[in-house]
DNA sequence: TATGAATGAGCCTTCATTCAT
DNA sequence: AATGAATGAAGGCTCATTCAT
């Protein structure tokens, strides 16, 4: 579970300690990126020692693992529990999309986030044996909502999952990920809730529209 | 045209070397980032002296502003080659889908920029005058297309030229832009020439649907 | 006491370092002034790292505002304890003149501290809040001696306090201020001991000589 | 009469080219001192080349020492044209107070070349062998005046005519010299015209009340 | 005579990391 | 378990000076 340490925790104090940190850790990288970030000011949020930092983490690159690994897990929980294989085909698809968009909204720092992990091209990623390990049973599901969806003649035929669920996240991450560019391009307030409404009906929208048979 | 620099290169020698360290910035910044790039690799990369760099784009951040307005002009300026006002309707809106989806594919430089202007929170975009300006001619062509789709009965009515736009975005550039880390997770074979064709060929897929009637 | 600082040193061996740097860089500003003065050279002469100089004093600008006000401190520490206020009204001017003059011998560096602040129109000075509360006392003083020496027919009437201290002062800062370029015109030896003395002898002619009723 | 110079000005538009660059030397030494100066701004303020500069004095020390050589050749001209030798003792002395007085508060630049080529020990301005020179007349002016005041009967015996200048020129030149320290600490305007004039009668006050027999 | 362009050294400052307690 | 102090490497930027025309 967690990203190669040199101290493992033990007491409480020393768990809470450390969590103060990936949670400082997690604020500071997706506000400034792994080289923007510092680790002075990473401790500081943490309202910790610098030095325990290096003892709970290994370094800057290991601790940008952890971050990222946790961030990860908290939204696959999320999307989890939504249990989506039992709903109706379309009913389902909706939920993801819209799920997808809100986590994505809710959360720009996991946007961040991925945006710089992808600028290393994943190489912080690809040390994580965990996160692959998350997505197969999403896919699973995934692929079992189009079949259904298909068979029952509500959907298209042959929708890929993957290339599907590539497009629901990108729905909403581009528009989150891009809001303050696309805001100084097309000048308008992309951040406000009715704005975020809109793109959500959007994508539903899209999504229903192209699996229409 | 420029972004705001001290010395104006007059001779055609000076405006190649103007021209070698901007090429060599977007390159850097690309896979660095702002704060991951490093100055004196611009200036090796341009076989420039760095002094040069200052006196043509003032500091570092101004060159990311100049930087980030050349690679939007760039875009801009072969989007707008495309004269999609002219054609029917269904083949507009495919081909701005295939040029979008083919141009990020080309420049995984200009995604890597944007994100990293995200993170900024457009902070440097903002400073520049020229690029919104270089997106209403786009926009207008784009609503001119939607309306004449619904009026001859071939898409949806009432679609959103922004929305519409963002979405024709959104597929292409999060599948670039997040390509390793989804290769990471979904298994490798992204970049392949085959897989970024049958993302074109699902994004058209995608955006026709969708703009059924 | 201290200028602004960053790190407020808290233990003993902390203040030794940072009062290695404060003496370091009165040594290295008086012989380079503040655009002359090198950072890494004030380090050196502390046998101190370059890092502690800025997490103590946070820059070269109000290092050099810190060993402003240190000497400033020194100078009229020593003054105070003259105690001229209790003296008979020419030995207190005396002993004033002679003060100021031995000081300044003995102080070089706080007179070229002082010109070079000057070129800076007193910028640096004007940032600090204790130095001007220095020099009130000093000034009630003084105009105590000038009265009582006024009223017991030693003194001149009327003689203003301010222009006193200035004349005092300037008499021998200018010597040794100028000494250099003096002993290039006039021929060299005002360093020599002999011709301090004498110095010190005329200026405690002028001084009295003047306020000669 | 010139610093070194690697390039003699025959034509008139050269040898004002050369007056430029020296005034604009003048004013940007006297501004920053000469480690805090700078070439491009020299030659920015002359409207001159930088070329023009290294070709006419050789380099930034050799300006300053063309600088100052200027400088205090234009001081004892003016000097010299007061021609106190054939005044009454008094009138002789005040006239030289009131001159050395006026001159510096008209002058600063002069009293911060002064200072700064004092920090440097005067190093530069021992290559001269003009200024030495110019200042023996005085000298025996000086002696002349004072020795005749005291056959008169009215000034006090064996006043020496070096210790004499140094007083006369130190108060004035601490006073402008040290204007901004003097204000920031003593809240007052030196600057003030009415200031200079009742600094120039203290000092006359002084000089004569000290020479009172 | 004059100028735009270029250079290399060096300076101030910051950072991730480690030491000693 | 925690902390204050220290470090060395490097990064952005500036400067005096020279080249080429």
């Amino acid at each position: 579970m967690d990203a190669p340490s040199r101290t493992i925790p033990r007491s409480p104090r020393a768990e809470a300690t450390r969590q103060r940190i990936l949670d400082a850790a997690l604020a500071e990288f997706a506000t400034h990126g792994l080289a923007g970030a510092r680790v002075d000011e990473i401790a500081a949020r943490a309202g910790a020692n610098k030095r325990m930092l290096y003892a709970y983490f290994g370094n800057k690159e290991d601790l940008w693992v952890a971050v990222l690994e946790a961030a990860y897990a908290h939204k696959r929980n999320e999307e989890r529990a939504l249990e989506v294989g039992d709903l109706p085909p379309a009913e389902a698809m909706a939920r993801l999309v819209r799920f997808n968009l809100r986590y994505t909204a809710r959360h720009p720092e996991f946007v961040a986030l991925l945006n710089q992990e992808n600028l290393h091209r994943a190489a912080y990623l690809a040390r994580s044996e965990q996160v692959p390990a998350l997505y197969s049973p999403l896919l699973d599901t995934l692929r079992t909502v189009l079949r259904r969806g298909a068979a029952e003649g509500v959907f298209r035929q042959e929708a890929d999952p993957v290339q599907a669920y590539i497009t629901i996240v990108a729905l909403g991450h581009f528009y989150i990920s891009n809001m303050h560019t696309l805001s100084a391009i097309f000048g308008t307030g992309l951040e406000a809730e009715a704005a975020i409404e809109a793109r959500e009906a959007h994508s539903v929208e899209v999504v229903l529209g192209w699996l229409r048979p």
